[in-house]
DNA sequence: CCGGACATGTAAAGAGTTACATGATTCC
DNA sequence: GGAATCATGTAACTCTTTACATGTCCGG
Protein backbone atom coordinates (compact mmCIF):
# COMPACT_ATOMS: atom_id res chain seq x y z
CA UNK A 1 0.00 0.00 0.00
CA UNK A 2 2.38 2.86 -0.76
CA UNK A 3 1.88 4.13 -4.13
CA UNK A 4 -0.70 6.54 -2.97
CA UNK A 5 2.36 7.73 -0.65
CA UNK A 6 4.42 8.06 -3.22
CA UNK A 7 1.91 9.87 -5.39
CA UNK A 8 1.37 12.28 -2.38
CA UNK A 9 5.36 12.76 -1.46
CA UNK A 10 5.76 13.77 -5.59
CA UNK A 11 2.48 16.26 -5.20
CA UNK A 12 3.84 17.98 -2.04
CA UNK A 13 6.80 17.91 -3.26
CA UNK A 14 5.27 19.61 -6.75
CA UNK A 15 1.75 19.91 -7.53
CA UNK A 16 1.01 17.89 -11.10
CA UNK A 17 -1.18 16.81 -13.31
CA UNK A 18 -1.44 12.68 -13.92
CA UNK A 19 1.20 12.71 -16.65
CA UNK A 20 3.53 14.79 -14.99
CA UNK A 21 3.14 12.88 -12.49
CA UNK A 22 3.83 9.96 -14.40
CA UNK A 23 6.96 11.26 -16.02
CA UNK A 24 8.21 11.92 -12.58
CA UNK A 25 7.68 8.15 -11.72
CA UNK A 26 10.37 7.35 -15.22
CA UNK A 27 12.99 9.30 -13.20
CA UNK A 28 12.98 10.18 -9.66
CA UNK A 29 10.94 9.18 -7.72
CA UNK A 30 10.45 5.92 -10.02
CA UNK A 31 13.63 5.02 -9.14
CA UNK A 32 12.66 3.07 -5.95
CA UNK A 33 8.96 3.01 -6.57
CA UNK A 34 7.28 2.11 -10.23
CA UNK A 35 4.13 2.97 -12.01
CA UNK A 36 2.66 3.08 -15.20
CA UNK A 37 0.43 6.03 -15.95
CA UNK A 38 -2.84 3.48 -15.18
CA UNK A 39 -2.10 3.19 -11.72
CA UNK A 40 -1.54 7.18 -11.49
CA UNK A 41 -4.93 7.81 -12.97
CA UNK A 42 -6.66 5.43 -10.94
CA UNK A 43 -4.55 6.36 -7.35
CA UNK A 44 -5.36 9.62 -8.25
CA UNK A 45 -9.23 9.37 -8.28
CA UNK A 46 -8.93 7.40 -5.20
CA UNK A 47 -6.99 9.73 -3.34
CA UNK A 48 -9.35 12.79 -4.81
CA UNK A 49 -12.37 10.74 -2.83
CA UNK A 50 -10.86 10.30 0.18
CA UNK A 51 -10.61 13.71 0.30
CA UNK A 52 -6.36 13.23 0.69
CA UNK A 53 -6.00 15.42 -2.64
CA UNK A 54 -7.82 17.87 -5.11
CA UNK A 55 -8.23 19.65 -8.65
CA UNK A 56 -6.56 22.36 -9.06
CA UNK A 57 -8.12 25.01 -12.03
CA UNK A 58 -10.74 24.08 -11.73
CA UNK A 59 -11.04 23.51 -16.06
CA UNK A 60 -14.38 21.22 -16.96
CA UNK A 61 -12.58 18.02 -16.31
CA UNK A 62 -13.18 17.05 -20.10
CA UNK A 63 -11.32 14.15 -21.02
CA UNK A 64 -7.95 15.37 -23.22
CA UNK A 65 -7.91 18.17 -20.72
CA UNK A 66 -4.45 18.82 -18.11
CA UNK A 67 -5.91 18.51 -14.68
CA UNK A 68 -4.07 19.36 -12.03
CA UNK A 69 -3.74 18.09 -8.07
CA UNK A 70 -2.65 19.70 -5.05
CA UNK A 71 -2.06 17.88 -1.68
CA UNK A 72 -4.51 18.62 1.11
CA UNK A 73 -4.05 19.11 5.00
CA UNK A 74 -5.70 15.25 5.10
CA UNK A 75 -3.29 14.01 2.64
CA UNK A 76 -0.51 15.35 4.61
CA UNK A 77 -1.48 13.56 7.43
CA UNK A 78 -1.70 10.60 6.04
CA UNK A 79 1.49 10.44 5.12
CA UNK A 80 2.84 11.43 7.96
CA UNK A 81 1.05 8.76 9.72
CA UNK A 82 2.04 6.43 7.45
CA UNK A 83 6.15 7.39 7.13
CA UNK A 84 6.06 7.13 10.96
CA UNK A 85 4.21 3.70 11.13
CA UNK A 86 6.60 0.72 11.49
CA UNK A 87 6.06 -1.17 8.73
CA UNK A 88 7.69 -4.63 7.75
CA UNK A 89 9.62 -5.23 5.11
CA UNK A 90 8.82 -6.96 2.01
CA UNK A 91 10.00 -10.42 1.23
CA UNK A 92 12.50 -9.72 -1.71
CA UNK A 93 11.85 -11.55 -5.40
CA UNK A 94 15.27 -11.06 -7.69
CA UNK A 95 14.52 -13.05 -10.99
CA UNK A 96 18.34 -13.01 -11.80
CA UNK A 97 19.45 -14.97 -8.51
CA UNK A 98 16.16 -17.60 -9.00
CA UNK A 99 18.14 -17.82 -12.84
CA UNK A 100 21.60 -18.89 -11.18
CA UNK A 101 20.43 -21.13 -9.02
CA UNK A 102 18.20 -22.60 -11.74
CA UNK A 103 21.68 -23.08 -13.49
CA UNK A 104 22.56 -25.16 -11.08
CA UNK A 105 20.44 -27.25 -12.06
CA UNK A 106 19.71 -27.63 -15.48
CA UNK A 107 23.56 -25.77 -16.98
CA UNK A 108 24.86 -22.16 -17.41
CA UNK A 109 24.01 -23.05 -21.57
CA UNK A 110 22.94 -19.35 -22.35
CA UNK A 111 23.50 -17.36 -19.97
CA UNK A 112 26.17 -15.63 -20.22
CA UNK A 113 24.91 -13.42 -22.84
CA UNK A 114 22.16 -11.85 -20.27
CA UNK A 115 24.61 -11.46 -17.29
CA UNK A 116 26.52 -9.36 -19.73
CA UNK A 117 23.33 -7.71 -20.51
CA UNK A 118 22.35 -6.72 -17.17
CA UNK A 119 25.67 -5.96 -16.17
CA UNK A 120 25.80 -3.06 -18.87
CA UNK A 121 22.07 -1.65 -17.45
CA UNK A 122 23.26 -1.58 -13.83
CA UNK A 123 26.38 0.24 -15.31
CA UNK A 124 24.23 2.95 -16.73
CA UNK A 125 21.80 3.01 -13.92
CA UNK A 126 24.76 4.14 -12.14
CA UNK A 127 26.22 6.59 -14.07
CA UNK A 128 23.07 8.20 -13.90
CA UNK A 129 22.83 8.40 -10.37
CA UNK A 130 26.29 9.66 -10.06
CA UNK A 131 25.55 12.24 -12.71
CA UNK A 132 22.44 13.20 -10.33
CA UNK A 133 25.00 13.66 -7.33
CA UNK A 134 27.15 15.78 -9.01
CA UNK A 135 24.35 17.99 -10.15
CA UNK A 136 21.73 18.11 -6.81
CA UNK A 137 24.02 17.30 -4.24
CA UNK A 138 27.52 19.77 -4.78
CA UNK A 139 29.78 19.46 -1.41
CA UNK A 140 28.53 22.08 0.86
CA UNK A 141 24.42 22.24 1.08
CA UNK A 142 23.49 20.60 4.06
CA UNK A 143 19.75 21.59 4.64
CA UNK A 144 17.98 18.18 6.20
CA UNK A 145 15.84 17.96 3.51
CA UNK A 146 19.08 17.32 1.52
CA UNK A 147 21.05 15.47 3.77
CA UNK A 148 17.69 13.08 3.22
CA UNK A 149 17.23 12.65 -0.24
CA UNK A 150 20.83 12.52 -0.70
CA UNK A 151 20.67 9.41 1.53
CA UNK A 152 18.35 7.91 -0.75
CA UNK A 153 20.69 8.24 -3.45
CA UNK A 154 23.50 6.76 -1.93
CA UNK A 155 21.37 3.85 -1.64
CA UNK A 156 20.39 3.66 -5.63
CA UNK A 157 24.65 3.85 -6.19
CA UNK A 158 25.69 2.03 -3.60
CA UNK A 159 23.12 -0.97 -4.32
CA UNK A 160 24.00 -0.18 -8.42
CA UNK A 161 28.00 -0.37 -7.60
CA UNK A 162 26.85 -3.58 -5.36
CA UNK A 163 25.32 -5.08 -8.65
CA UNK A 164 28.04 -4.00 -11.07
CA UNK A 165 30.66 -6.03 -9.29
CA UNK A 166 28.27 -8.90 -8.43
CA UNK A 167 27.50 -9.19 -12.20
CA UNK A 168 31.22 -9.04 -13.31
CA UNK A 169 32.14 -11.66 -11.09
CA UNK A 170 29.14 -13.82 -12.11
CA UNK A 171 30.22 -13.00 -15.31
CA UNK A 172 33.66 -14.54 -14.62
CA UNK A 173 32.59 -17.90 -13.06
CA UNK A 174 30.13 -18.18 -15.74
CA UNK A 175 32.49 -18.18 -18.37
CA UNK A 176 35.26 -20.42 -16.75
CA UNK A 177 32.35 -23.07 -16.49
CA UNK A 178 31.66 -25.88 -19.10
CA UNK A 179 28.35 -25.13 -20.79
CA UNK A 180 27.18 -28.86 -20.06
CA UNK B 1 6.68 -15.37 -14.12
CA UNK B 2 8.95 -16.81 -12.18
CA UNK B 3 7.19 -18.88 -9.34
CA UNK B 4 6.33 -21.78 -11.49
CA UNK B 5 10.32 -21.69 -12.36
CA UNK B 6 11.68 -21.62 -8.98
CA UNK B 7 9.00 -24.50 -8.24
CA UNK B 8 10.47 -26.38 -11.29
CA UNK B 9 13.98 -25.58 -9.57
CA UNK B 10 13.60 -26.99 -5.93
CA UNK B 11 11.37 -29.83 -6.95
CA UNK B 12 14.97 -30.78 -9.64
CA UNK B 13 16.94 -30.19 -6.53
CA UNK B 14 14.56 -32.41 -4.87
CA UNK B 15 10.99 -34.03 -5.01
CA UNK B 16 8.75 -32.83 -2.36
CA UNK B 17 5.34 -32.44 -1.34
CA UNK B 18 3.34 -28.81 -1.37
CA UNK B 19 4.16 -28.61 2.33
CA UNK B 20 8.22 -29.72 2.17
CA UNK B 21 7.81 -27.18 -0.80
CA UNK B 22 6.52 -24.56 1.70
CA UNK B 23 8.98 -25.03 4.34
CA UNK B 24 11.97 -24.48 1.80
CA UNK B 25 10.22 -21.41 0.11
CA UNK B 26 10.90 -20.52 3.89
CA UNK B 27 14.28 -20.73 3.94
CA UNK B 28 16.70 -21.53 0.86
CA UNK B 29 14.57 -20.65 -1.86
CA UNK B 30 12.19 -18.29 -0.25
CA UNK B 31 15.72 -15.57 0.46
CA UNK B 32 15.25 -14.35 -3.33
CA UNK B 33 12.03 -15.99 -3.98
CA UNK B 34 9.13 -15.94 -1.32
CA UNK B 35 5.69 -18.04 -1.53
CA UNK B 36 3.01 -18.41 0.32
CA UNK B 37 1.64 -22.16 0.34
CA UNK B 38 -1.48 -21.35 -1.42
CA UNK B 39 0.55 -19.98 -4.03
CA UNK B 40 2.49 -23.38 -4.36
CA UNK B 41 -0.53 -25.28 -4.58
CA UNK B 42 -2.28 -23.09 -7.24
CA UNK B 43 0.78 -23.18 -9.34
CA UNK B 44 1.42 -27.05 -8.69
CA UNK B 45 -1.86 -28.06 -10.04
CA UNK B 46 -0.57 -25.60 -13.55
CA UNK B 47 2.43 -27.47 -13.54
CA UNK B 48 0.82 -30.89 -13.60
CA UNK B 49 -2.05 -29.92 -15.97
CA UNK B 50 0.76 -28.33 -18.26
CA UNK B 51 2.69 -31.64 -18.14
CA UNK B 52 5.83 -30.43 -16.76
CA UNK B 53 5.65 -32.33 -12.96
CA UNK B 54 4.00 -35.37 -12.07
CA UNK B 55 2.62 -36.71 -8.65
CA UNK B 56 4.94 -39.38 -7.32
CA UNK B 57 3.58 -41.85 -5.07
CA UNK B 58 0.05 -42.36 -6.28
CA UNK B 59 -1.86 -42.69 -3.41
CA UNK B 60 -5.79 -41.89 -3.85
CA UNK B 61 -5.04 -38.06 -4.39
CA UNK B 62 -7.19 -37.15 -1.07
CA UNK B 63 -7.56 -33.99 0.78
CA UNK B 64 -5.26 -35.00 3.72
CA UNK B 65 -2.77 -37.07 1.88
CA UNK B 66 0.52 -36.18 1.14
CA UNK B 67 1.34 -35.78 -2.65
CA UNK B 68 4.76 -35.42 -3.54
CA UNK B 69 5.93 -34.36 -7.21
CA UNK B 70 8.98 -34.84 -9.36
CA UNK B 71 9.58 -32.80 -12.50
CA UNK B 72 9.19 -35.05 -16.28
CA UNK B 73 11.76 -33.95 -19.16
CA UNK B 74 9.23 -31.35 -20.57
CA UNK B 75 9.51 -29.35 -16.84
CA UNK B 76 13.27 -29.39 -16.90
CA UNK B 77 13.36 -28.18 -20.65
CA UNK B 78 10.82 -25.41 -20.13
CA UNK B 79 13.32 -24.66 -17.19
CA UNK B 80 15.91 -24.82 -18.99
CA UNK B 81 15.26 -22.43 -21.42
CA UNK B 82 13.60 -20.06 -19.10
CA UNK B 83 16.96 -19.39 -17.79
CA UNK B 84 18.72 -19.01 -20.93
CA UNK B 85 15.94 -16.27 -21.76
CA UNK B 86 16.65 -12.75 -21.97
CA UNK B 87 14.82 -11.12 -19.44
CA UNK B 88 14.60 -7.45 -18.47
CA UNK B 89 15.51 -6.69 -14.62
CA UNK B 90 12.00 -5.69 -12.97
CA UNK B 91 11.63 -1.80 -11.32
CA UNK B 92 12.47 -1.81 -7.60
CA UNK B 93 10.16 -1.24 -4.99
CA UNK B 94 11.93 -0.35 -1.60
CA UNK B 95 9.15 1.25 0.32
CA UNK B 96 11.62 2.78 2.74
CA UNK B 97 13.43 4.63 0.73
CA UNK B 98 9.81 6.23 -0.20
CA UNK B 99 9.94 6.88 3.51
CA UNK B 100 12.72 8.39 3.68
CA UNK B 101 11.51 10.56 0.93
CA UNK B 102 8.52 11.65 2.10
CA UNK B 103 10.09 12.15 5.41
CA UNK B 104 12.36 15.27 3.71
CA UNK B 105 8.64 16.50 3.14
CA UNK B 106 6.88 15.71 5.92
CA UNK B 107 9.46 15.49 8.70
CA UNK B 108 10.91 12.60 10.29
CA UNK B 109 8.80 12.64 13.47
CA UNK B 110 8.23 8.88 14.65
CA UNK B 111 10.98 7.58 11.87
CA UNK B 112 14.06 6.70 14.26
CA UNK B 113 12.66 3.27 16.00
CA UNK B 114 11.18 1.82 12.55
CA UNK B 115 14.53 2.50 11.22
CA UNK B 116 16.19 0.81 14.00
CA UNK B 117 13.76 -2.01 13.82
CA UNK B 118 14.67 -3.15 10.44
CA UNK B 119 18.57 -2.53 11.33
CA UNK B 120 18.00 -5.11 13.62
CA UNK B 121 16.27 -7.19 10.73
CA UNK B 122 19.03 -6.90 8.48
CA UNK B 123 21.30 -7.94 11.43
CA UNK B 124 20.27 -10.94 11.87
CA UNK B 125 19.55 -12.00 8.10
CA UNK B 126 23.32 -11.16 7.66
CA UNK B 127 24.26 -13.44 10.38
CA UNK B 128 21.59 -15.99 9.06
CA UNK B 129 23.30 -16.14 5.86
CA UNK B 130 26.86 -16.35 7.34
CA UNK B 131 26.19 -19.27 9.15
CA UNK B 132 24.85 -20.49 5.88
CA UNK B 133 27.64 -19.86 4.25
CA UNK B 134 30.11 -21.44 7.11
CA UNK B 135 27.90 -24.23 7.58
CA UNK B 136 27.11 -25.34 3.44
CA UNK B 137 30.88 -23.41 1.81
CA UNK B 138 33.68 -24.40 3.44
CA UNK B 139 36.78 -23.54 1.19
CA UNK B 140 38.30 -26.11 -0.93
CA UNK B 141 34.90 -27.45 -2.37
CA UNK B 142 34.43 -26.62 -6.19
CA UNK B 143 31.73 -28.19 -8.27
CA UNK B 144 30.37 -25.57 -10.73
CA UNK B 145 27.11 -26.10 -8.65
CA UNK B 146 28.42 -24.83 -5.90
CA UNK B 147 29.99 -22.25 -7.01
CA UNK B 148 26.75 -21.08 -8.54
CA UNK B 149 25.46 -21.55 -5.50
CA UNK B 150 27.80 -19.81 -3.44
CA UNK B 151 27.25 -16.86 -5.83
CA UNK B 152 23.62 -16.36 -5.01
CA UNK B 153 24.56 -16.70 -1.16
CA UNK B 154 26.95 -13.91 -1.65
CA UNK B 155 24.66 -11.66 -3.64
CA UNK B 156 22.34 -12.25 -0.09
CA UNK B 157 25.25 -11.31 2.44
CA UNK B 158 26.81 -8.50 0.43
CA UNK B 159 23.32 -7.05 0.14
CA UNK B 160 22.37 -7.54 3.55
CA UNK B 161 25.57 -5.57 4.95
CA UNK B 162 24.73 -3.03 2.53
CA UNK B 163 21.60 -2.35 4.16
CA UNK B 164 23.14 -2.17 7.64
CA UNK B 165 25.29 -0.12 6.69
CA UNK B 166 23.24 2.62 5.13
CA UNK B 167 21.01 2.02 7.72
CA UNK B 168 23.15 3.02 10.30
CA UNK B 169 24.57 5.68 8.50
CA UNK B 170 20.61 6.97 8.01
CA UNK B 171 19.78 6.40 11.62
CA UNK B 172 22.82 8.97 12.63
CA UNK B 173 21.46 10.86 10.17
CA UNK B 174 17.99 11.00 11.25
CA UNK B 175 18.83 10.93 14.72
CA UNK B 176 20.72 14.73 14.03
CA UNK B 177 18.03 16.56 12.69
CA UNK B 178 15.00 17.98 14.76
CA UNK B 179 11.99 16.32 14.81
CA UNK B 180 10.36 19.11 12.90
C1' DC C 1 -8.12 19.23 -42.15
C1' DC C 2 -4.87 15.78 -40.94
C1' DG C 3 -1.17 13.63 -38.47
C1' DG C 4 1.30 13.52 -34.33
C1' DA C 5 2.00 14.65 -29.68
C1' DC C 6 -0.39 15.44 -25.46
C1' DA C 7 -3.54 13.83 -21.95
C1' DT C 8 -6.80 11.00 -19.55
C1' DG C 9 -8.90 7.13 -19.08
C1' DT C 10 -11.25 1.71 -19.44
C1' DA C 11 -10.89 -3.39 -19.62
C1' DA C 12 -9.09 -7.58 -18.76
C1' DA C 13 -5.67 -10.65 -17.37
C1' DG C 14 -1.97 -12.00 -14.18
C1' DA C 15 0.32 -12.28 -9.80
C1' DG C 16 0.33 -11.96 -4.87
C1' DT C 17 -1.99 -11.70 -0.23
C1' DT C 18 -5.26 -12.78 3.38
C1' DA C 19 -8.79 -15.36 5.39
C1' DC C 20 -11.01 -19.38 5.70
C1' DA C 21 -12.33 -24.55 4.95
C1' DT C 22 -11.60 -29.52 5.13
C1' DG C 23 -9.71 -33.97 5.80
C1' DA C 24 -6.04 -37.17 7.90
C1' DT C 25 -2.95 -38.60 11.59
C1' DT C 26 -1.14 -38.85 16.01
C1' DC C 27 -0.81 -38.41 20.80
C1' DC C 28 -2.98 -38.20 25.16
C1' DG D 1 -12.78 -39.59 21.31
C1' DG D 2 -10.83 -34.78 21.55
C1' DA D 3 -7.12 -31.64 20.62
C1' DA D 4 -3.19 -30.53 18.12
C1' DT D 5 -0.76 -30.91 14.07
C1' DC D 6 -0.04 -32.11 9.39
C1' DA D 7 -1.55 -31.38 4.77
C1' DT D 8 -4.16 -29.70 0.93
C1' DG D 9 -7.08 -26.69 -0.88
C1' DT D 10 -11.00 -22.48 -2.05
C1' DA D 11 -12.46 -17.79 -2.19
C1' DA D 12 -12.14 -13.08 -2.24
C1' DC D 13 -9.47 -9.25 -2.66
C1' DT D 14 -5.68 -6.11 -3.99
C1' DC D 15 -2.05 -4.74 -6.80
C1' DT D 16 0.34 -4.71 -11.19
C1' DT D 17 0.71 -5.16 -16.11
C1' DT D 18 -0.72 -4.95 -20.87
C1' DA D 19 -3.56 -3.58 -24.37
C1' DC D 20 -6.71 -0.62 -25.97
C1' DA D 21 -9.92 3.68 -26.32
C1' DT D 22 -10.97 8.50 -26.52
C1' DG D 23 -10.52 13.27 -26.69
C1' DT D 24 -7.64 17.81 -27.23
C1' DC D 25 -4.30 20.76 -29.22
C1' DC D 26 -1.00 22.35 -32.53
C1' DG D 27 1.87 22.64 -36.63
C1' DG D 28 1.98 22.30 -41.45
Amino acid sequence: MSLPHAILTALLEKPSSGLELTRRFDRSIGYFWSATHQQIYRELGRLEAEGHIRALAPAQPARGQKKSYEVLPAGRAELARWTAAAQDPKPHRDALLLRLRAAAVVGTAGLQADLGRHLELHRRQLAEYEEIERRDFPPGRDTAEDRLRHLVLRAGIDLETFWTQWLTQALAEVAAMPSE
